[in-house]
RNA sequence: GCGCGCGUAGCUCAGGUGGUCAGAGCACCGCCCUUACAAGGCGGCGGCCGCCGGUUCGAGUCCGGCCGCGCGCACCA
């Protein structure tokens, strides 16, 4: 496209072209053998299932940011990508799928019903792959990994199988979150609180012997089956004669030791307590202190069990209840409406029934020292410092991970039974009889090993040579335990070295109202449609430009922001390349002080640019960026040489300001400086590509004090000026004849003239107004072309805004303790600026 | 309940270590089709910086207490 043709650039039609031209050029796949130092970044591996939202936009921007800007640093850059199997996601659509076909996965059978889910994978896997590409993230596509795939398996295999011989993964009987909609035991990261309105009864269980009771509350009585004992506290007086004694457990007749426990509120209910190991976490511990009986009256199925008894045998849940309810009669004293908080199920939304279960769990203490060690000696480095507590909080208090699921699609647990002996391996040993544990691992032990296992581990690679330990791990708030701390565990343990040097928790995107972006609620907004809205560049801009150390909501109008940057660096390279002759070379060549000026004004914005990526400061990144386009480049620098003829010094520091900024700008707005480049000369290389040219870096040689200051003035001189016109109602097009009686314009007093719309050539003539301006005044003669009177109503305002800051510091410096307890340099400041002041107001 | 964070122009947000810090974008008003951009340019309106106290010569900026909101952790059956 002729770069002249158009006034706006159009995403839409640049922005795919840009992306095979990328994809075709082999920057995105490093080559692992090349020695230039590696620097990598591993996707937080997205699921099969899914598609791209506001929370991958957002991470998509932050990676690439970084990774394009390393890249252009001339590291061998690589951004490892791939997807995650999601256990019971993935295996929720398929039987979903099967469910509309009439079929389930248990008429299929495991082997089939596998084979059906890789197929769907195949099938409908990959879009977010694509989507990733039309963000412009310039992932390693020609080496994307599955948590699956072949390699993949052999690395969880070998994990699972270290830390079995190590006694970190063991089988036991034990309290889990068991989920009746998934039909899966889950983790405790796995399950979220809800508030739910229920009921509280209280219940008199008789003493033994028939002297008296003791009555207990409890908001599930269907439990009471499975009881065995009642506690108190140990330092309740008004119960610690019953401590040793024994009660009859209502309707089923069996006898509960009273015992004394502390974790009993003496003052919540009656202080007494009903203890079901059986069904409830806390009671469970409680249980094992006190070595109770674990009864289980409820089943996977979330139904009574036999061992309820044959009158609630096969029952629901809440059926169970009313049974109870009903059975007790006189024994239950109370009911009343009871709201509280209960777990239920992340992925499947039902209500938690812990049960005591045979399961897989991991034991973490052991793992979890070295990840905090490695937090607080400095190795890994977590941003912001408020997930860093968080971080360190909860691995000071982690517990066991139960990392089996009782599904199909996933790592199949590599253990085989035949009878009493167990066979862990990746198959079974010879011989007749074995089985293998029918249960997968929890989606997220596969994902705890992805910066390695991605990178080829367990073997020596060349991979896993140049590119871990990782850089930067960006992810949000959300799985920073479920996740990122499991990483680093496991990094420790089996590479001896941290995943990733640095992680970057970012904000998450919240719905413009502050509600959370969900499908359910209607609240969501696609990137996608965001992107063919307003380009890729305008959201990746807009979310960098909204992103914080906090939640934040959706902004349409940073999205606003980031295309009209977009549009603006067209247009101002539109009217750089035209005006530039054919053939110049890039060079910084200063003819004239603002040609200083924006030079040095360039490497400011370099270095501010490069602080703000070290620091993770992704908004203020962006704002910068937007700041110099507009404000500096186009606002003033190309206004200031508009009518200057462009020389070859000229043309050489245009091109050259140009392509700098392009560069600088491109790890933000890819596709635009990307298509720009090409227009104004490309670059090295046979792809000649943007993405591939080197980072211009800071040039302190160039910085330009004294021309900064004397653009300044200009700019405060002229907006003053353009004021007062705007004030005095000055025609606009009308050149003012006037005399500048100020310093510091000895270079600059034809660039004010010309911005300001003043002719400076006449010497007479009686000055009509006077405006004051950075280091004097401007006298603007008497002419047609303004009204004396607003004029003069402008002045005598300027009068008493100076008046009132005069007083201001006079005040100031009046007072004694000012003058006394501040710091000598503020106190000289004050008076200097009063001097100022006063000389202002006098050239008035 | 404990912990963390936030409440600054109509809206969304910036404002390390207290002294031009009262700002940006959008919205709004006025003027301008000035040959890169009218989805543009120029100029402007607009804020007891949540409330009440305190520390200080001086406080959006520090301390305490309220009020409102968000998040994290733990939950009392």
């Amino acid at each position: 496209m002729a770069l002249q043709d158009r006034t706006r650039f159009e995403p839409a039609e640049v922005e795919p072209r840009i992306i095979e031209r990328w994809l075709a050029s082999g920057l995105f796949h490093p080559d692992p053998e090349d020695p230039t130092p590696g620097w990598s970044v591993a996707i937080p591996p997205p699921n099969v299932t899914g598609a791209l939202h506001m929370g991958h936009a957002l991470n998509g921007s932050v990676q690439d940011a970084l990774v394009r800007r390393h890249r252009m640093q001339g590291e061998r850059t690589k951004w490892i990508l791939g997807t995650d199997h999601a256990g019971i996601a993935t295996q929720t659509q398929v039987e979903k799928l099967l469910a509309s076909e009439g079929t389930s996965r248990e008429a299929l059978g495991r082997e089939a019903f596998i084979a059906r889910t890789w197929a769907w994978r195949e099938r409908y896997g990959g879009t977010i792959i694509g989507q990733l590409e039309r963000l412009g993230a310039s992932c390693d596509y020609a080496s994307e990994r599955f948590t699956l795939d072949d390699g993949y398996v052999r690395a969880v295999l070998e994990v699972f199988t270290r830390l079995y011989d190590k006694g970190l993964i063991y089988r036991d009987n034990y309290m889990v979150n068991w989920d009746p909609g998934s039909h899966s035991a889950i983790s405790d990261l796995e399950v979220e609180e809800r508030e739910v309105d229920d009921h509280l009864y209280a219940i008199a269980y008789p003493l033994a012997g028939g002297s008296g009771e003791v009555v207990v509350a409890t908001v599930r009585p269907e439990t009471m089956l499975a009881d065995t004992a009642i506690a108190v506290h140990p330092d309740d007086e008004r119960h610690a004669h019953l401590v040793g004694r024994t009660a009859v457990l209502p309707l089923v007749g069996r006898e509960l030791p009273i015992i004394a426990d502390a974790y009993v509120k003496p003052d919540f209910g009656t202080g007494c307590l009903k203890i079901t190991p059986g069904h409830d976490p806390n009671d469970f511990e409680i249980g094992r202190r006190h070595e109770l009986p674990e009864i289980s009256v409820i089943g996977e199925d979330g139904r009574m069990t036999e061992a309820a008894g044959p009158s609630y045998a096969g029952l629901g849940v809440l059926d169970a209840r009313e049974r109870v309810v009903a059975d007790l009669g006189d024994a239950v004293r109370s009911v009343e409406a009871y709201r509280h908080t209960v777990p239920f199920s992340h992925r499947s939304g039902e209500r938690i029934e812990p049960l005591i279960s045979l399961q897989w769990f991991m034991a973490m203490h052991e793992l979890a020292r070295p990840a905090l060690d490695a937090v607080r000696d400095g190795r890994l480095r977590i941003h912001p410092a408020s997930e860093r507590r968080r971080y360190e909080r909860w691995l000071q208090e982690i517990r066991p991970w139960c990392i089996s699921r009782q599904l199909w699609w996933g790592h199949q647990i590599p253990v085989f039974y035949r009878g009493d002996e167990v066979h862990v391996g990746t198959r079974a040993p010879d011989g007749e009889g074995w089985t293998q544990d029918p249960d997968v691992l929890d989606t997220w032990f596969s994902s705890a090993l992805w910066p390695f296992a991605t990178l080829g581990w367990p073997q020596d690679t060349a991979e896993l040579r140049a590119f871990y330990p990782t850089a930067v791990l960006s992810t949000a708030r959300d799985i920073l335990f479920l996740w990122v701390a499991r990483m680093v565990m496991m990094g420790l343990e089996f590479t001896g070295d941290v995943p990733f040097r640095d992680v970057y928790v970012h904000s998450v995107i919240q719905a413009p109202d502050g509600r959370r972006m969900s499908k359910s609620l209607g609240t969501g907004i696609d990137p996608l449609e965001e992107i063919e809205r307003h380009g890729a560049d305008a959201v990746r801009f807009g979310l960098l430009a909204m992103s914080s150390t906090q939640d934040v909501k959706y902004s349409p109008e940073k999205v606003a922001q980031g295309q009209a940057l977009a549009n603006k660096l067209f247009n101002a390279s539109r009217f750089v390349l035209g005006k530039v002759p054919e053939g110049t070379r890039p060079a910084p060549r200063p003819a004239a002080v603002e040609d200083r000026w924006i030079l040095s004004r360039l490497q400011a914005i370099k270095a501010d640019t490069a602080a703000r990526f070290a620091a993770f400061d992704f908004s203020k990144l962006a704002f910068g960026l937007y700041d110099f386009v507009y404000r500096e480049l186009c606002d003033w620098y190309l206004e200031l040489i508009k009518h200057r003829e462009v020389d070859e010094d000229l043309g050489a520091t245009l091109l050259h300001v140009l392509r700098e900024t392009l560069a600088l700008a491109h790890p933000v707005i890819p596709f635009v400086t990307e298509e720009l480049w090409e227009h104004a000369g490309g670059g090295e290389g046979e792809h000649g590509l943007l993405a591939g040219a080197r980072m211009p870096a800071v040039d302190d040689a160039l910085r330009d004090p004294a021309a900064e200051a004397a653009i300044e003035a200009v700019i405060g001189a002229v907006t003053t000026v353009r004021g007062w016109r705007n004030d005095a109602q000055v025609k606009p097009g009308a050149f003012l004849r006037a005399r500048l009686n100020a310093a510091g314009y000895e270079q600059t007093a034809g660039l004010v003239a010309r911005l300001a719309r003043l002719d400076l050539s006449a010497n007479g003539g009686d000055p009509a107004a006077t405006v004051a301006v950075p280091g004097g005044t401007v006298e603007v003669l008497a002419s047609g072309d303004f009204d004396p009177a607003e004029a003069q109503q402008r002045l005598e305002q300027q009068r008493a805004d100076l008046r009132r800051e005069i007083a201001r510091a006079e005040g100031k410096l009046g007072n004694q303790g000012f003058v006394a307890k501040a710091p000598p340099d503020v106190v000289a400041a004050e008076r200097e600026k009063l001097a100022r002041l006063r000389a202002d107001l006098e050239a008035l």
